[in-house]
DNA sequence: GCGCATCTGGCAAGCGCATTCCCGATTCGC
DNA sequence: GCGAATCGGGAATGCGCTTGCCAGATGCGC
């Protein structure tokens, strides 16, 4: 038993596979009423259901929303795929979900493949790459976006622009305030009684690392700070952890052979800020594993202020990007028309919370 | 500029559209190198991306793999949809994602569309409901899941088969040891010294919560306990901590107006078992709130050890599923030849940690 | 050197649907 | 009451690709 057909439905309903199709599927052309009845009875019976690809052929339009990210299990990625979905469904699109791991390559595969799938519009959602290997991939990937708006196709990027790219006619960008908000951040924490301060980054050339940690620094030396160190290691928790034993052992040695100098000494404490949160989040780990209390014996800053992780103690200071209304900007720009089409800017906010010893916010309002 | 098609490129090499198509995509007969070429070369020049409508039309194949989950941001359903991710790209797959709510209307919903986009399989995550409003609903979700599968459909439902569902021929269903691992949590929380047991689950009618509800009483059992009282709330980090308020305001009024009643006797202390990792952190969040500490005044444990969760502290006891290998064996068992379909059998296993008194273990074995 | 097997590339028929064009049947205007 | 405008429905065409089938070309054995 094969998916029923239109002309089966018209052929059962008794009437042409046009006035099947002009009941079933939304035509201009509504047939009589009685005709109309029967065409719908024949379809239900039949367990009708139209072939979308039949349909996307025959009309040049798939109703395919393509929706690149780095990991989906990443919270970052997950809480702005809801928001694109969310969008999706209000205009009655399909989401293509593709989850590549971040590089260039893999992300110009994934655009060729929902090209060619004639997807309607792309998302792609993740920090550029500046880094020289991949200087290559990033044209290829910026070719392919260009290639797919040349033939229609609408496509946003959320995050910064492309590397390396040129002016592409129909690719919008979700411009996210990474630089302000982290300049916000370091001023605000710069004006705390912070002894010192210390980043931990991701991997030169990653754009959204790069750029938070420019903002870092701005901020401090806006808050008249010096330039603070800068760790290097992955963007991921793994990477924050790792740092967090180091830089808790170095701390701890130096401070004294016993956790809680700070606390006991009641001195300014150092403060580490990581340039996102499940970073954040591995650092701590990492530098409780030292011995060390946060925020008694050292201030810890994130970045993001993922859902899953507000519960965390101590409660994780850190600048808020509102996710999910950030997807649903990206599919919202490329699904609307032109004219109603949001505006783009996103504001972020900073999120004063214990780990910087601010006082601990109700977790009722969440 | 319109995508290039087929015909195009043929034209350019000056061969047939079938001879094109033949060295593009890849076919039995592979034409000879000369002019295939030739052809590769027209493509490339062309930017030539072969349209998938128009070849899932030819070929009745689409190659989409579909994935209906509650929410695509809990992070249970987002490393699930990791781990199908992989297993459709090992097989050239692209994944089609709806993020549903929750409700059997809406997944019926997106099996509709599914089907519609003729799909080649179908997957289907999260807890089923036997809530009488929902009857209907499961009834016709299996019903389209039915006549999905009889049109030659593959699908799989991850968690428990489908609520009052008949057998359905090329339904898979990946069963979750939900019940066995509630009775090993409880078993092994039993034998420890606790003053009493109490659980908080999602609404009755949820059968993901209503299993490891029976499951957790049964173990209790098991170990010489009472059934331990239940707490109805909503399926999520909410539910848990409105739990956690009311239950820590008991709690303390019961063992004395300050905090540390029972670490400062270090008589036992409760031990409240939720029924996810989600409700159980929001949980402690509650008792917090209501001035208890864990595991000092009162234990707390959950179920599913989701991943951005591990570093909490304490950190959480609970039951660990291997959610992205279950993706993965959900995508395989759909995607695979009869023959090399893999074993639905998934196992879990009972990780103790503070939460419950247990000795912590070092974060870097995450 | 001839016939046959083998191979190579072209032709054409769909896959399921939307859409344009067209024709017969009504209905309306005068 | 007649012509014209209108409406309901059917036939045909094409969307871009795959594939079975066929004709021509090539190679081989005898």
């Amino acid at each position: 038993m094969a998916a029923s057909t239109l002309s089966e439905v018209a052929r059962l309903a008794g009437v042409s596979p046009a006035t099947a199709s002009r009941v079933l599927n939304g035509s201009a052309r509504t047939p009589g009423a009685e005709v109309a009845d029967k065409v719908r009875a024949a379809a239900a019976t039949l367990g009708y259901i139209a072939n979308a690809q039949a349909q996307a052929l025959a009309t040049s339009s798939t109703g395919l929303l393509g929706l690149i990210v780095h990991d989906i299990a990443d919270p970052y990625f997950s809480t702005i795929a809801r928001g694109v979905q969310q969008a999706a469904r209000l205009h009655g699109k399909a989401v293509l979900l593709a989850s590549t791991g971040g590089t260039p390559a893999e992300e110009q595969e994934a655009v060729a493949q929902f090209a060619g799938r004639r997807a309607d519009a792309i998302i792609v959602v993740g920090t550029r790459s500046t880094r020289p290997e991949h200087a290559q991939d990033n044209a290829a990937l910026a070719a392919g976006l260009q290639r797919y708006c040349a033939n229609g196709g609408r496509a946003a990027v959320v995050g910064q622009p492309l590397t390396g790219a040129p002016q592409i006619d129909g690719l919008q960008t979700v411009q996210l305030p990474n630089r302000e908000l982290a300049t916000e951040l370091a001023q605000t924490l710069g004006a705390m009684p912070f002894r010192e301060f210390s980043l931990v980054a991701g991997p030169p050339g990653l754009t959204t690392s790069d750029v938070r940690l420019e903002g870092f620094q701005h901020g401090l030396s806006l808050a008249g700070r010096e330039p603070a160190p800068v760790r290097r290691t992955s963007f991921d928790r793994a990477g924050g952890y790792a740092v967090g034993l180091q830089l808790g052992g170095e701390l701890a040695r130096e401070g004294g052979p016993a956790s809680g100098s700070g606390a006991a000494a009641g001195g300014p404490v150092p403060c580490i800020v990581a340039v996102n949160d499940v970073m954040a989040i591995g650092l701590i780990a990492g530098l409780r594993e030292s011995g060390l209390e946060v925020p008694a014996d050292v201030a810890v800053a994130g970045f993001d202020d993922i859902e899953t992780l507000r519960d965390f103690q101590p409660a994780l200071t850190t600048a808020r990007l509102p996710l999910e209304r950030i997807g649903m900007l990206a599919a919202e720009a490329t699904l609307s028309a032109p004219q109603d089409r949001p505006d783009l800017e996103v504001a972020g906010e900073v999120m004063l919370r214990f780990s910087t010893g601010s006082p601990v916010v109700s977790p009722a309002e969440r």
